[in-house]
DNA sequence: AGAATAAATGCGCATTATTTGCAAATTAAA
DNA sequence: TTTAATTTGCAAATAATGCGCATTTATTCT
């Protein structure tokens, strides 16, 4: 008997029952250093010949991002939900506003902030979100031309 | 003859022709000191009684967005687009987990992060989009005494 | 292991958000 | 004001997501 990985594992923890789609989807947001939409994960299910409906993975989708095995994210000029596995360390992106390009970014430079907001706010924060948007390299070079 | 304000004119700069359904949601969206998705957009048409379709909202939004008149932007746990007034000063927004309220955060502590950021990526930064979230001091007490 | 029970999935359809094609109306230019 | 180019309205098409209920499956109990 085999166990699962660190991420698979959360499963238990959470209380959510261990299926074979959900170990699935969980494997596949794992293997994915980017966040996916719903369909795409489908599409990797497919794939790996695991059976699966798409409200299934929707269904799944909101229930991982509800017990915080996996955030829930969207970003500009997109309009549906991506998904991402929850790797504790919280990930910014900086995307490409010509070819749409998704990239990860390592630091965050936000946590001093946080604790400022914390006590002007009275709120109680619970995380943020930051992305970067830009031209890359190559979509710089179409445009000097193009245009 | 009355010229329209500030960011009216800037559908004549943009090459838009200037309709009366442009700029009163130019207008609307000046008034709002939130972002606002297409049908909210479109009630508050209706109700200074300006005739107009849906399907024209959302195109007069896009249009304004692709002519950066205005910024389109996505919340997390709501799934529609959100545009809101292209002022230059930038905004980010502190949203309540709880009661999904938006509030707008005056400072923006990234300017020199992006420097770094274009010197080490080679992209030309345009901008960035960060939200803060958490939870307001009222949900706070919710969950205290509720869950 | 087999039965009982609670939870999860499949499937088809309902909704909501957004887009598109095309004819009619409107704007800016001449 | 006639023209040429946009823009709008309307209706119908997509796309993304959610829902209800019968069936299947994962855990618990024996």
């Amino acid at each position: 008997m085999d166990h699962g990985s660190e991420f698979e594992d959360g499963l238990k923890r959470s209380g959510l029952k261990k299926t074979k789609q959900r170990t699935a989807i969980l494997g596949i947001l794992e293997e994915s250093q980017l966040p996916m939409a719903a369909d795409q994960v489908f599409i990797q299910l497919k794939e790996k010949g695991i059976p699966a409906n798409l409200s299934t993975v929707y269904r799944i989708l909101e229930a991982l991002a509800e017990k915080k095995l996996v955030n829930k994210l969207s970003i500009v000029g997109d309009n549906r939900g991506l998904f991402e596995l929850n790797r504790m360390a919280h990930r910014h992106y900086l995307v490409c506003l010509g070819c749409k390009k998704i990239t990860a970014i390592e630091h965050c430079p936000l946590e001093d902030y946080e604790k400022a907001l914390e006590a002007e706010t009275s709120y109680k924060i619970a995380g943020h979100k930051l992305d970067i948007y830009g031209y890359c390299p190559k979509c710089l070079e179409k445009r000097r031309k193009g245009s």
